[in-house]
DNA sequence: ACCCACATCACTCTTTCGAGGGGGTTAGCC
DNA sequence: GGCTAACCCCCTCGAAAGAGTGATGTGGGT
């Protein structure tokens, strides 16, 4: 460890633009230097192991690995670096996964330069942090169950504009079982109808469109 | 016209790091000067009347007011001026409507520095370009007749797990009124019923989620 | 005047949904 | 052994949805 405790970060976004302007703003801060970027999860792994940060600013929603899995498997390798997620609002439910999955702190791509400078700081104190904007919203979800794996691909099934029926030919299970799984759908996501249940699972985050 | 014809650009994003990105990637270039930023639609027009660029590199999704009302205002003020979009990838609909509404180019946000830089200086030119990755898709629905208004509403409120019946109460109509209009969506989006259409006019950019 | 896109409504018929009940099996946890 | 979670299945029934077909009105263009 570094006398002067530099702070060596590094980037994971698929935007260019955006990492040149992370690394400009990090750059002008005395003690910290991005030491890498890379531009999906697979790169952002190897360059994590390449390149030992201290800090992670990662990006979700990028080709080939998403964030929420780099993040597991950094966490993983490293659990006690700091991971910092920096993206646009993807729904609660990422939030919370991402949360769960070792994130330390979660941004918003809004967030201004005093708003990234200071997050950094206070993930390398271990302080966890949420935006504002997200808090509420996750904290609006939370006590809520969340759809289990075999939910979702019906879920997901259903947004494709299949029946019970072929929902259930698709799982090899009987039709019944999905009405019964529906059932337990439209319940926890307090939906009036499989239409409704997929607008809100998207726009939290359950599924992609 | 200044004779050394310094290309002057307005930048409107709700990102602050893409702002910061794309300032210090475009003043790296000795003809390119950035002589204004906005972070949503009102900001924006109002910056471009207050800096008068030449170009205008201009983000969708913003609060607010959006970038395609953005473009459209800019537009009808200044004809002449280019505009080019650089966004992530919102649904072929957002992309022909924005090109219609008088965008120039279209760029996705994984965009790199030279692609930037030579969208900005193409449409200094008047040349019309769309990301390669974004024509095919377009390319693929053109033909295919867009949702009318009416269409939009009801798929709107079928989104939100309204009935026909609601539905028809809302828009003050019949429910076989909506009946009508819901097989012409379902057509118009080969979607197998409604719950289909509702995901692809998400992915597609007809409505939000 | 004619065409045409848009909007509205009606009637029949079949299929699917979703609400409401009722069961049952594994597997792991303490 | 009890307990819970995650699965799976069955039945009824009324309310929707969706396919098919046809009709009327209206405003804008040419």
């Amino acid at each position: 460890m570094p006398v002067d405790a530099i702070i060596r970060i590094l980037i994971v976004d698929d935007h260019p633009m955006m990492r040149e302007g992370l690394r400009s703003v990090l750059e002008d801060e005395r003690d910290m230097k991005v030491v890498g970027e890379a531009a999906d999860g697979v790169e952002g792994v190897q360059a994590f192991h390449e390149s030992q940060p201290d800090v992670v600013l990662m990006d979700l929603q990028m080709p080939r690995m998403d964030g929420i899995q780099a993040i597991q498997e950094i966490h993983e390798a490293a659990p006690d670096t700091p991971i910092v997620v920096l993206t646009t609002y993807p729904g609660d439910a990422r939030v919370s996964r991402a949360m769960t999955l070792g994130a330390m702190s979660y941004l918003l791509k809004t967030a201004s330069r005093p708003d990234i400078v200071s997050a950094v700081r206070s993930a390398m104190l271990g302080r966890r942090h949420v935006a504002a904007e997200l808090s509420q919203d996750v904290s609006e979800h939370q006590g809520m169950e969340p759809l289990n794996p075999r939910e979702l691909s019906v879920l997901r099934l259903a947004a494709q504009g299949k029946s019970n029926r072929e929902i259930g030919d698709v799982l090899h299970v009987a039709e019944d079982t999905i009405k019964t799984r529906m059932k337990t759908i439209l319940s926890k996501l307090n939906a009036n109808d499989r239409t409704h249940a997929v607008t809100i699972a998207i726009r939290r985050g359950f599924i992609d469109s």
